[in-house]
DNA sequence: CTAAACTCTGTATTTAGTACAGAGCCAAAC
DNA sequence: GTTTGGCTCTGTACTAAATACAGAGTTTAG
């Protein structure tokens, strides 16, 4: 079992900030010891971690939770229902995907430009093709 | 040219934002008509659309201002300065390309299982996985 | 020419955290 | 066994990144 500070700790989470997850309703309230200390498992540590990732990539707290819900969809949802959420997250990550391999690949010409001759940054001509969207 | 309105329009980025990136920097500040009516040109429109991508990546303003000084280095950033910010950049694109790519998979696997013949959604032991690490 | 639609500035509100203050709890060092 | 430094508790205040709104001026389309 683990105490809030340790939480934060081994998921790298600003330990206020677990306890406004708490607040929104993204970590479900943990169990209390008899003076009133959170104490948090094993689900609670996973959970966060995703949480985490999830918002380092762009993912608004909402959708996040719509991630998470995908996985107690339970009672409320049917096969159907989870399928189709399913299937347009799995789009959008795609288009996430498919951005980050966009700009990485600039960055690369950029990189290897700046091994070549020229003589400081400003002369790069590559750099300006950063912003385009082919 | 471009007005304000315009290019949210153009580039989907709510038309109050837009000035917000101007107030802090992300933006230039464009030219005004006689009246002080803003004018945008070619150049505020693509470096809109990047920033919009890099922002919906997780990128912060500040990582975003950072990519983008990449371009206009220029006369303060030796080429090596540029190649070592720029791989720093490459590397932390990979590790979203790579969570990205994990979530993509766990979505996937939660989908076919959604093909299935199991009668909803609960009885989905895959589910759980989300949370995993591997 | 005038009314709708747009822009201007400044300020207020929202979302997603992060920080701080004052009080209580706990463990290990004396 | 008590004290003291470090943790936790709650509530509130602050920051960042937008977004919304109000009141005044401008542009344009009928």
């Amino acid at each position: 079992m683990l105490t809030r500070g340790k939480l934060a700790t081994r998921t790298g989470c600003n330990i206020e900030t677990i306890r406004y997850y708490e607040t929104i309703g993204l970590i479900p309230a943990p169990a209390r010891t008899a003076s009133g200390y959170r104490t948090y498992g094993d689900e609670h540590l996973r959970r966060l971690n995703f949480i985490q990732r999830a918002r380092s990539l762009g993912f608004s707290s909402e959708q996040t939770r719509g991630l998470l819900d995908l996985t107690e969809a339970g009672g409320n949802k049917t096969r159907a229902d989870v399928k189709s959420l399913t299937e347009e997250h799995i789009d959008e990550i795609s288009e996430k995907i498919k951005d980050l391999q966009k700009i990485k690949k600039r960055l690369k010409q950029i990189s290897s430009f700046c091994d070549g001759s020229a003589k400081s940054a400003s002369t790069c001509p590559i750099l300006e093709s950063l912003f385009d969207d082919s």
